[in-house]
RNA sequence: GUCCCCAUCGUCUAGUCAGGUCUAGGACACCGGCCUUUCACGCCGAUAACAGGGGUUCGAAUCCCCUUGGGGGCACCA
């Protein structure tokens, strides 16, 4: 039976890294009907917080990543807070003290450092002397009896380690540079790697995946196995995720939580999909897998050996592709947080009522999918739909570089003044009372019949009559396709566009 | 400094374990073209890599050694 876990510290949401460990071990576990399980190394009091438990089991959900076992659900292994399973260690302490595996340390810890130092700065390796290794009975007993405090040492005493990694093979360690390793420190805390140790055995843990960061950690674990008599787990060693400047990711690269992913209209989906592919690869030219499909493909044997480098613009493309597949009504339901998060929506230009019309505003929808490579952008994309910068209070009005060139066509007062001229024509045509109104709509066909005189009597074609057009109506130089653009504006608003533009623009 | 890990296009990677089919394949980005009398989407194409040096071998991206480069650890942090 399998049994991974992954053990993140609560201090802050859940970061990309542990968020690729905590996928593969979820991957392995499920393709093999095994136990995924999330434990909250929280004893770091002064960083750790329930804020910050909270906040990361919410990216876990969000990333359709579900425990099996955890602090919420609870299990047979519990508790599932570092903090609260302190007092199982003590008896494990105990045993190893009466076994002479362990033993007291009354070194000061300013002893210690001082010999560190000194030992650095002659560009010597540091190891721990046993000035109190071999104390006799009577003394340590007296020593504590007396209420002197001492921190408990592991006695090393093997040579080396070696440490089986599924992903590397055989890694041998000297034990010589951390020998004595202290497990418990003198106000009874007992330390990371001994405490490590003991809840992987304690949960019954098989499989210890986890970032290479911790290689060097796992000769110490497994020197803590072997005084207790645990059987050793399995260990798999995953390559760390990289910044651009090839540095370990963190908070400095930017984006690097899973909440400012999801934030910024990153999905799920893509998220999971594109994570999987750092490090991993199913080994053949294949990018696109579903959760379910990864559980099928998923080797960790093939997981490769070397880090990789996050890139964000890969993502997007990605993010875009699973946009672009949606189901139009899942379209719709998943892009209406980001279109309240707008600006156009705070600002009121977009309201309730509008988004409530689901077959007109999915409508409006979809024809900006395209330009979409997250979620977020729809709040850019959706304006020519409903205001137009400049002509609206509260929104920005400075016309993009591009958009400036195209209004400074030679042609580009001729083809406004001619399209305008149109437009009044149609719509007075179509309107008794000769009154252009916001009822009066145009379709592609007469669009194009339009564009075709406002062509001829321009000179302009091509680039310079549509991007004119566009600009002109939208103030943007992209967005969605012109004839679904102007299909969907009233007549009398375009006209009011158009009107701007020319007073201000050309 | 020391220990450990790693090394194919700018980036993610296939190929490495079982050497020849590799004039090194795919993807992102970039550049060019097509489509659309427009941007985007889509399609097509181009540029681009075996870190260096020694071996072993008829033959090395693939095996061995060294160098170089990068990363991570070296706590009474987790």
């Amino acid at each position: 039976m399998v049994r991974v876990r992954i053990a993140p510290s609560p201090t802050g949401s859940l970061h990309v890294g542990n968020a690729r460990t905590a996928l593969f071990n979820y991957l392995f576990a499920r393709q093999n009907q095994g136990t995924f399980i999330i434990r909250m190394e929280d004893t770091d009091e002064a960083r750790s917080s329930r804020e910050s438990e909270t906040s990361m089991l919410q990216d876990f959900q969000w990333m359709k990543m579900d425990s099996d076992e955890g602090p919420l659900q609870g299990g047979n292994f519990g508790p599932y807070r570092q903090t609260e399973r302190l007092g199982l260690y003590n008896k494990y302490t105990q045993l190893l003290l009466n076994n002479n595996k362990a033993y007291p340390c009354f070194c000061s810890a300013e002893h210690i450092q001082e010999q560190r130092e000194q030992k650095r700065s002659n560009n010597q390796p540091y190891r721990y002397d046993r000035a109190c290794a071999n104390l006799d009975a009577d003394t340590v007993a007296k020593r504590i009896e007396q209420g002197e405090s001492y921190a408990v040492r592991l006695r090393t005493t093997q040579e080396h380690v070696v440490v089986h990694d599924i992903i590397r093979g055989d890694i041998q360690f000297e034990t010589d540079s951390f020998r004595d390793f202290i497990i418990v420190r003198p106000d009874g805390m007992p330390v990371y790697n001994y405490v490590v140790a003991m809840d992987d055995h304690l949960m019954e843990i098989t499989h210890v995946i986890r970032g290479d960061d911790h290689i060097s950690n796992t000769p110490k674990q497994v020197l803590v196995y072997e005084a207790l008599g645990f059987p050793l787990p399995k260990f798999a060693h995953i390559p760390m995720i990289l910044g651009k400047d090839q540095a370990k990711l963190s908070k400095r690269h930017g984006d690097t939580t899973v909440a400012n992913f999801k934030e910024k209209g990153f999905l799920q989906e893509a998220l999971i999909n594109y994570l999987a592919l750092l490090s991993w690869s199913p080994k053949t030219e294949r990018e696109f897998f579903t959760m379910d499909e990864l559980i099928q493909e998923f080797k960790l044997e093939s997981v490769s050996k070397s880090a990789a480098v996050f890139d964000v613009e890969k993502l997007k493309w990605m993010n875009g592709n699973y946009i672009r597949q949606m189901e139009p009504n899942e379209y719709y339901k998943r892009t209406l947080d980001f279109v309240r998060a707008s600006e156009l929506f705070a600002n009121g230009h977009i309201s309730e009522k509008d988004i409530a019309d689901e077959e007109r505003f999915t409508k409006i929808l979809l024809t900006v999918r395209d330009n979409l490579e997250t979620l977020m952008d729809v709040g850019q994309y959706l304006q020519p739909f409903f205001t137009m910068p400049g002509l609206t209070k509260g929104i920005n009005a400075e016309l993009s570089t591009e958009a400036k060139e195209i209004l400074e066509l030679p042609t580009s007062k001729d083809v406004l003044e001619g399209f305008l001229g149109e437009l009044k024509r149609v719509s007075n045509e179509n309107n008794a009372d000769g009154n252009p109104d916001s009822d009066t709509y145009i379709d592609a066909q007469t669009y194009k019949g339009l564009t075709k005189i406002v062509q001829k009597s321009s000179g302009a074609k091509g680039k310079a009559l549509f991007m004119t057009i566009r600009v002109g109506i939208s103030g943007e130089h992209k967005g969605p396709d012109m004839a679904e653009l102007v299909s969907l504006l009233s007549v009398g608003s375009m006209i009011d566009r158009l009107r701007y533009t020319i007073a201000n623009r050309l």
